[in-house]
DNA sequence: ATCAAATTAATTGTTCACAATTAAATTGAC
DNA sequence: GTCAATTTAATTGTGAACAATTAATTTGAT
């Protein structure tokens, strides 16, 4: 009495997802230590480094966030001194992020505690392609599938 | 003056791992609605679908979470009547979690929505593969380099 | 010029993850 | 047998993601 059917691929697949992710956020975090970031913070400030000045409205279209989750995120960024908070004087209603010199100065260095980090996992460029490959074809199919259950 | 260096691609890769990650709770947020589970409840589901009766101790060594995540997400399991959670007779310090009545017939009934969902997806068997095979890799080489970090 | 619609951030409330600590029970060394 | 060390959950506090709502400002139709 097969009650209990084999747990299928996609099961497995989301499961290696779900602890693939944490155990990247762990990398990014122990990596990221020596700065006092989190993973989150250091994907914002990687688009502020390129991008700055952005409005929080801005940014979000980046990271794909919203201001509930960016309003207490920048907040921490500004308590520690990466960036400034102000609102547009042309538009009263956005806040304009820039970064402090100091986040200026310290970008380098954060890049490459990164970088070494990373060069220290040891994966081959074939394998960084295959990474990069996969991620954007689940990217793909799922951006697909969430516009067609609008 | 180059004091803007192009970012490198574990930049690159950084974001799209996190940002697939994304994609892909949201893909099983929506899936998994009409049984009001999240995902981090349907992978504990998962697991108890196939090995309960376990201790928090025993899920927790399955799924890499420590009780200070899995105690309130227990309890929401249990307000929603998918489990019980009860002091070990022979050992009191230990919870066993078991699966109501309830939740063994749904089994059945969640798996097909989810795989169904997942057939939506329109991932090949080729594109499954790769991308299981890019996430053994991946946490394969994180579990190295954590261990290296202790 | 006015006022309804829109835009932008902030706020509130729920869930998850993780570190650190606490409380209770069990084990083991003596 | 006693008591220190260990084990197991629960608790506390911080940070993140997201939905829904709120407040303020701007835009645009009339």
């Amino acid at each position: 009495m097969p009650k209990t059917k084999p747990i299928r691929l996609d099961g497995q697949l989301c499961f290696q997802v779900y602890s693939a992710n944490k155990k990247f956020n762990h990398f990014y975090q122990q990596a990221l230590k020596p700065f006092d970031l989190t993973y989150p913070q250091y994907i914002a400030m990687l688009t502020l480094w390129q991008y700055a000045p952005l409005s929080v409205k801005q940014l979000g279209e980046y990271l794909h966030l919203d201001s509930g989750t960016l309003t207490p995120l920048l907040k921490r960024l500004e308590s520690h001194g990466w960036i400034t908070r102000s609102r547009s004087e042309s538009d009263e209603r956005t806040v304009v992020i820039e970064l402090t010199d100091d986040a200026k100065k310290k970008r380098d260095d954060v890049f490459e505690r990164v970088n070494n980090c990373f060069d220290v996992l040891g994966l081959t460029p074939e394998e960084k392609e295959a990474c990069s490959q996969t991620m954007s074809t689940i990217e793909q199919k799922l951006d697909l599938y969430n516009e067609t259950q609008i």
